[in-house]
Parts: structure tokens; C-alpha cells; sequence
DNA sequence: TGAGTTATAGACCGTTGGTCGGTATGATAG
DNA sequence: CTATCATACCGACCAACGGTCTATAACTCA
């Protein structure tokens, strides 16, 4: 094969890009490394040039994922215009966007993230972000707690059961996909059930009335999810 | 090697036990089906009688995993001496139990079940734990719904809160156990707070005053597991 | 005793993640 | 315009893995 050379960042986000669409569409497992090298047309050597392992590469995408969801969050956890709710309102509904409706390159199609076989991927993706946002959301429950909009509550939990909310999605998600006809359908139900749900869940922990955090308006995953479904979209590069 | 036939059940039984072993003390994915077949002192062909693969055998011991959590709990929802949050409080400490501080030859030991690598384990244990548990749930919570002790909520919701609570402490743990010393003490602290914060969340969701749900005493979770680290259990027949 | 089924053995296979010695390329210095 | 050196890359190779297959020993029952 023709040796190329490219720029070193250059070559390592291609590799990401292809180890993403592999690992999406086909599972972490399931996707094997000469698979990953071969759609990127490198060879093995090449490949542990950038990464020590397989294992290392699922963490950097991981970790590329929660910088690209982190992205557009960052201000409005400052944004003086919003009181502690809005805040955490708009925290909310942003992570949810970035993890559904962005441009097929970044956080990755609903159909495939939530396949069964991807739980150790959704799982590190999730890790990595919690990482990210936990500090952000920390901040706008104790603004919270102090100007007496939310109930006192250890701030720091709260973090921890919104980024868990997030990894609940998956199971549900997945059973519904394996489950009988395969179909959207019950797994879009499940999913706008289980944000409902975690909503007023968190209401009455935070001590606010029903339908105050609100993640998305209702039907919303419906309507992004048909959309992308028509487009098809999701391949790198 | 000799040919030693046994009755199919027991042959099956002690299967699983070797599985079992081997997979809480290296993780599902480090533990070779040679390693097991070895422990086991049997060969391929009769590993490939009793299971089709080596996922299935992941799913009949979290099956079987599941059946032992489940046995003891059953009568509790049936108890007539018991309202609904007693018998709420009852199952979620049952549980607990069953997860902690059984006989090592059920549920596994914390030391093992909590490693990250132990991830896919773990989940398909709580995933069956889940199917089991939730019928249960969901009928304690109707109840308490229906006379008034608890707030109304969809109580199918509630249930696979309370499943996802399992889930969660898995995260946190793996993640104090491998941050910095390793050493337990971070883990039952870690897990300590995870299970208040839990109670009081499930407080506010049901509507109950905060202290109301009890999965167990403070200082339960340290006094068990450092009793458990000292003899230091948890090997096959 | 013999036929049929079930439980076991173990050689074998394709694939996988990972290693290793080598080589072409681009930058730097003389 | 070289000589040098680190870097980016190649691809043959490897041990180990999950899984398949054929053969056969042991049980069952007529």
C-alpha cells in the first residue's frame, strides 16, 4: 500500500470519525480494529501509533463526545438573565439537544447509540460527560438551595442523579428496540415516558411544582427522531 | 482426561459456580471460557451441551442471580401487617440485603461486583433483578398511591427508578475504587451517601416527609463490609 | 444384548487484539 | 545539497479467544 502522511491531529480525529460510525452502527464489540483501520485505510502500525488499545480508543471518543456536548453549555450556566430554574431548565434541554439533534458528526443517531450492544460505549460517553457537566450543574442547584428556589438538598447528588437519568435512557431504549417489532415507535414512547417521568421526579426533589423542569416540550423526541429518520443520516466524513 | 458423568442439573449448577468465580474476580470479558471450562475440569463439547454460549451463560447466572435475590422478598409485598411504606421500606432493605450480605455463594461480594470491568455483569444482573423485582414494586406503590400514603405518580415510573438506583451505585463505587488509594474506605463512603441521597429522593417523589424511606441504617453498609473483608469469602463449593 | 440417546472429549478453525522489525518521509543542521 | 534523526507508517506475525465438529463413552430401556 502507498504510504501517506498526514498531519497527526489530522489523522487521529479520521480515526476517530471511522471508529465512531463502526462502533455506532455495529457495537463496540462487534466492530473489530481491522475493521476500524481498514475504513480509514491505515494499517495496524499506524494505528498504535495514535492509541494504545482498543480499549484507549473508545475512551477518546468518549472523551471528544463530552467536549462537543460541553460546547454551547459553558454560558448558561453564567447567564445572568436566568434565574437558578432557567438555568438548570436550559442546561437540561441543551445536553438533551446536543445528544440527539446536532449535526450527525458529533453525539450520534438515537437508532444505533441505544443498541444493546452499545452499552459499555453509551456507558463511557456518559461517564465522560457527567464529568463535564457535573461541575455546571453543581453550581446552579446551590445557587438554587441559597436564593430559596430549590429545596435544601446535597447539591452534589442532585448532579448525580440528573447524569444517571442519562444512562437510565439506555436500558429502557434498548428493551424496547429488542423487544417484539423492533420498531421506533415503542422506543421513542419509552424514551419521551422516561423524560416525563424524570422531570417530575426532579421536581419534587428539588421542591418545585409539577412541570417546572421541563427537558424538552412534549413529543419533541418524536419529531427530531421521524425527521432523522427520513434524512438517514450518520457516517463520517 | 477421564470421562466423569454427572446429573445434568448438578453438572449445570456447578458450572455456573466456576462461572461465577471467575467472572466477579476478573470480569466477564478477562475471563476466557478456557478458564472456565478448566475450573470447571470439563471440556469444550460439554460446556457447548449446557450452554449455547458464553453470553448465555452471562444470562443464566444473572437469572439465577435474580431467582436468589428474589426468594425472601416475595412475602413481603403480601404482608398485611405491613402499609405501603413498610412494606416499600421492607423490600428495599430486603433487597439491599440480599445484594450485601448473603452467603457468598449468592450474591457476590463487593470487593469483585463493583470493578468497572465488571460493568456488563453487573448490568445484566440488575436487568433481571429488575423484571423480578418491579411487578412487586409496582403493586406496593398502587397501593400507597390508592390510599393516600403516597403522592400520585406513575408507579411503573417509580419502579424503574427505584431498578436504576441499583445501576448507579455501580458507577460510583467502580469510580472510587479505582481513583487514587483503591481503597475501600472511599467505596463505603461513597456508597453510604449514595443510598441517603437515594432515600431522600424517594421521599420527595412519593411525597413523603425527608427520613421516611429507610434502605437502612446509617453506617449498615461499613460495618457489614469491612466484617465481609476480614474473612474474606466469596470462593465456589 | 443391542439400539438409541445423552453426556463427554479434544482436535481444529477463523478471527481478534496486539507486537515487532523494518521503511519511507519530513524537518534540521552542517 | 547532503547526512542525520525523529516521526509516521507498513504489514507479517502471534498467542489467545469463542465456537464448531467428529468421535466415543456412558447411560437407558426394550
Amino acid at each position: 500500500m502507498p504510504r501517506v502522511i498526514k498531519h497527526p491531529e489530522l489523522r487521529r480525529e479520521e480515526l476517530l470519525d471511522h471508529a465512531q460510525a463502526l462502533f455506532l452502527t455495529q457495537g463496540y464489540d462487534r466492530a473489530s480494529l481491522n475493521d476500524v483501520i481498514a475504513s480509514a485505510g491505515i494499517s495496524k502500525g499506524a494505528f498504535y501509533h495514535y492509541f494504545a488499545s482498543k480499549e484507549a480508543l473508545l475512551e477518546a471518543l468518549a472523551d471528544r463526545f463530552a467536549k462537543q456536548a460541553l460546547a454551547g453549555v459553558q454560558h448558561i450556566s453564567d447567564d445572568p438573565g436566568l434565574d437558578p430554574l432557567g438555568r438548570l431548565n436550559g442546561l437540561l434541554a441543551q445536553s438533551r439537544r446536543a445528544k440527539i439533534d446536532t449535526a450527525p458528526e458529533a453525539w450520534a443517531l438515537f437508532e444505533t447509540i441505544f443498541r444493546p450492544e452499545n452499552l459499555v460505549l453509551f456507558h463511557r460517553i456518559n461517564l465522560a460527560a457527567s464529568a463535564s457537566f457535573s461541575p455546571l450543574l453543581v453550581r446552579i442547584i446551590q445557587q438554587g438551595v441559597e436564593d430559596g428556589t430549590f429545596r435544601t438538598f446535597d447539591p452534589e447528588g442532585v448532579a448525580d442523579i440528573v447524569m444517571q437519568f442519562g444512562m437510565a435512557t439506555h436500558d429502557v431504549v434498548a428493551k424496547a428496540i429488542a423487544g417484539g417489532d423492533a420498531d421506533m415507535e415503542m422506543a421513542i414512547e419509552a424514551l419521551e415516558r422516561r423524560v416525563r417521568l424524570y422531570e417530575i421526579a426532579l421536581d419534587r426533589i428539588l421542591g418545585l411544582p409539577d412541570g417546572s423542569i421541563q427537558i424538552g416540550e412534549p413529543g419533541y423526541i418524536r419529531a427530531v427522531m421521524t425527521a432523522r429518520r427520513k434524512s438517514g443520516a450518520g457516517k463520517p466524513s
